[in-house]
DNA sequence: ACCTGTTTATACCATTCGGTATAGACTACA
DNA sequence: TGTAGTCTATACCGAATGGTATAAACAGGT
């Protein structure tokens, strides 16, 4: 190796993947990329590829680093209903703070999907999955432990609570009110502990 | 008047509409705008003025055509439970059966907002106010007939189902399967009729 | 000191972007 | 039959698009 890279290829691909996740695929350009990485534009394509495997790449790393983290640890409470509490709060607390309104990554994606490569939608749907999964089980934990009656269909529940998640983080973009999105949080909650 | 134009202003507008929808504002180029038309490049700038001007047009016509008079259809079943459900149901077919999955145009706009005008951010947020205001509607007829109880916050549960109705339509345009928007239409439907 | 291999910086590429200007085609009216 | 007024077709604009090529700067191995 004769010569180090002068910069941190994780640190780069951070970056990169907080302009896709501001702007979407298409909307962020090469220079946006170039700007905010500060990385040169061959220093781009040689290491990342190009655009699209970048985006791959960045789409990946929030999957890593952010759904799969975020879902371990709540599933480390072993308080199923605690980690839905804990979720839906996070997240709104997360969307609110947010100067930037940036949403999810993954969910500002499965709007995108149609004009995404069979790739990205494979990443997108095994992401939507797994959220979904993390519900389930967690209604099926509860269950057993008498927590939640057993009339709870948990494979319908979870999908309700994705689809109220995804909302949240969605409405979050826009001009929608910030209680209102707490107000759905509630609701979410609400949907595990009487019914 | 010397001479007529050769093209439907509405009709023209129409196509203009489903190509915004399609795309969303960034994607779709001014070549798209025109061959879906068939219209001229003067006659587009002539007419409606610009990319920007056409799609705030655009999503005026749909928020009138498709939102106003879909809403006005079902408040005038004056039964508030069927109308819930029906709004629901056709959601999930009209999502289904649509081959280019295109969604919703309100709701594709409402990841948009971050990077659109304030005009269209106004468009958007009174679009979300009405739809949650014919669920609040909705919610408070049916508890004075007595077929909701009094319990139900209607304000909370409109926020939910406004909630749920754009996750069907976001997660619609994904490689989400199509058995699931149908149980969280289900869902949503349960919402306000048991609890 | 001289290669070797990698990273830089920069120039360059064709294409497309949104938007404008201009010239010609056309109909209605005088 | 002008002629006025509005349409269409097309050329054109500078800027930005994603992507490539080239050449200099650099550190390690021998």
């Amino acid at each position: 190796m004769p010569w180090e890279k002068s910069f941190d290829e994780e640190v780069t691909l951070e970056k990169a993947m907080h302009v896709f996740w501001e702007k979407g695929f298409d909307s962020a350009s090469i220079a946006d990329l170039l700007d905010r990485t500060g990385i040169n534009r061959g220093s781009l394509y040689n290491t990342f590829g190009g655009k699209q495997a970048l985006f791959v790449k960045a789409l990946l790393k929030y999957d890593q680093d952010k759904r799969r983290t975020a879902l371990a640890e709540l599933e480390a409470l072993d308080d199923p209903q605690r980690a839905v509490g804990e979720f839906f709060d996070n997240m709104v607390a997360v969307t609110i703070e947010d100067p930037e309104r940036k949403g999810c990554f993954l969910f500002n994606t499965v709007l995108e999907c149609p004009t995404h490569e069979p790739e990205v939608n494979e990443i997108v749907a095994n992401g939507l999955r797994e959220i979904e999964a993390f519900f389930r089980r967690c209604i099926e934990v509860a269950q057993a432990r008498d927590d939640i009656p057993k009339s709870v269909d948990p494979s319908a529940k979870a999908k309700a609570l994705l689809a109220l998640a995804l909302a949240i983080r969605v409405l979050g973009r826009s001009p929608y009110c910030d209680e209102g999105l707490q107000t759905i949080a509630n609701e979410a909650k609400a949907l595990i502990s009487s019914s």
